[in-house]
DNA sequence: AACCAGGACGTGA
DNA sequence: TCACGTCATGGT
């Protein structure tokens, strides 16, 4: 079904307002961008030649899980301090001590099944030996779902995978582009089936998302039917 | 002071 | 399949 904005012209319209997100956040690039809202930092916009590294890579595999139904602020901690205890490697990581662990992610919250899910993620990653992984094997890993598998593949391998996540839905059903009851699945390929097949495209794509809906859906006006500002 | 955040899993129907 | 409960901290 046709709806009234098209996607491609949704992203014309959302890159233009915000201009490049520079996604996906990583420590160490902190102060880069002091214009996104909210007060977290690590965004690196038109710089698409992240990540440079294995440690920036698996840093951000870890932050997808993290994120899980939490605010990213939180997530910054807990990466942070894994940071400190030097536990952002595969190995590094399965070297901690359990107990280690769950502290350090403790504030992103959840923290005990988190603890559960990155030792899977490092014992993937560590077996990977570098090699990009295909979705249906992250999707096999306990704790990596749709959204965070394609999160890793788009933002960390920088395969073409668009991500859909909750901001996705909400914005896709009151532009009527999208029933948000539809599928994961079936979100993630009209995307892909209208949006060129590019890697920063579909990077920003998803950043774009969600900025839009952090400043237009995220609260009460919204909630109550009324969609605040022009935002249409 | 409720409400909710860049979900995924286990269970029961 | 699909709806629902669970997991938990921190900001607004």
């Amino acid at each position: 079904m046709s709806a009234v904005v098209t996607i491609p012209r949704l992203y014309e319209r959302l890159m233009a307002e915000y201009g490049p997100q520079g996604w996906w956040p990583l420590l160490g690039h902190a102060g880069t961008n002091p214009t996104k809202s909210g007060a977290v930092r690590g965004y690196h916009p038109g710089d698409y030649s992240f990540p440079r590294t294995d440690d920036e890579r698996f840093e951000i595999c870890v932050g997808a899980v993290l994120t899980q139904n939490t605010a990213w602020p939180n997530v910054e901690r807990a990466l942070a301090s894994l940071a400190s205890l030097n536990a952002l490697t595969p190995d590094r990581m399965l070297d901690l001590d359990e107990g280690i662990l769950r502290q350090a992610i403790r504030p992103s919250g959840y923290f005990n099944v988190k603890a559960r899910k990155l030792r899977c993620l490092a014992e993937f990653c560590a077996g990977l030996g570098g090699r990009v992984p295909r979705r249906d094997e992250l999707l096999a890993v306990w704790g990596i779902g749709p959204e965070t598998a394609d999160s890793i593949l788009l933002y960390a391998c920088k395969q073409p995978e668009c991500v859909i996540d909750a901001y996705t839905r909400r914005v896709f059903a009151h532009l009527g582009i999208a029933d948000p009851a539809a599928s994961y699945d079936d979100l993630k390929a009209l995307c892909e089936r209208q949006l060129p097949r590019d890697v920063p495209v579909y990077q920003e794509f998803h950043g774009l998302l969600v900025e839009h809906a952090k400043r237009v859906y995220a609260r009460k006006p919204y909630r109550d039917g009324v969609v605040r500002g022009n935002g249409g």
